[in-house]
DNA sequence: CTCCCGATAT
DNA sequence: ATATCAGGAG
């Protein structure tokens, strides 16, 4: 039987795996989703569910040239806004949700992005994860992101050990540093796309490998 | 828990 | 053909 990892060893393997990914990808607070306002981010998460951001930008560009206003969109044609986002997939949802919400950030939020979870979570179409992008991107709020890439490698690396989203995001918060939990989120995003893909990761080149307990070389 | 759902990589 | 993609609602 394997020999367990002290808390010692463990606490310095965290030391090592976030310093190797500020090393590896920097310290930069990047989004992978374009936008120009907090309200376009918003409506850029809602989007994302379930398909790539390299998607999403697709379709942003010609929807906020169509769409220039959270006014736009809560006065919006259901099914012509369906036929805007359709190539995302969930389209029926995504685009029910996009006018519910944005008809709530006119009549109860004067038209801005609120700055609370539980105001966030409010919105249609609006769950945690995008919550905590809003909060961490938008309002600098230390928050941890939990998405698929997230869920899948914090696992990987013994740092989460539930499959719960929410759950995860708590176990991260009492294993990472606060200063870190914004930055987790896109660097292990960015790792996730490129080495620790879901289907065949990559583990022969990741820079990782010696500090993580899945690692099959 | 199930359902929503198109595009892409393998 | 099938797994996967910056999840959320009922």
């Amino acid at each position: 039987m394997a020999k367990r990892e002290t808390k010692t060893e463990r606490k310095e393997r965290i030391e090592k795996v976030l310093h190797a990914l500020d090393s590896e990808y920097g310290t930069e607070y990047i989004c992978y989703l374009n936008h120009e306002t907090p309200w376009q981010l918003l409506i850029a998460v809602i989007l994302s569910a379930q398909c790539t951001d390299a998607r999403v930008n697709l379709v942003t560009v010609d929807l906020f040239q169509k769409y220039k206003s959270p006014k736009n969109f809560a006065e919006a044609e259901l099914k012509e806004l369906e036929k805007d986002i359709h190539s995302l997939g969930f389209y029926h949802m995504k685009a029910k949700n996009i006018i519910s919400c944005c008809q709530d950030l006119m009549n109860k939020f004067g038209g801005n992005v609120p700055d609370t979870m539980e105001e966030l979570l409010s919105l249609a179409g609006v769950g945690r994860k995008t919550a905590n992008v809003i909060l961490g991107n938008i309002y600098d709020q230390p928050s941890i992101v939990v998405d698929t890439h997230v869920k899948r490698i914090s696992i990987k690396l013994g740092f989460a050990k539930s499959e719960d989203p929410e759950k995860i995001e708590y176990e991260l918060m009492k294993v990472l540093p606060k200063e870190h939990w914004i930055l987790w989120n896109i660097q292990i995003i960015t790792l996730g796309r490129s080495i620790c893909v879901a289907r065949k990761p990559k583990c022969g080149e990741c820079f990782l490998r010696e500090l993580c307990p899945s690692a099959q070389v």
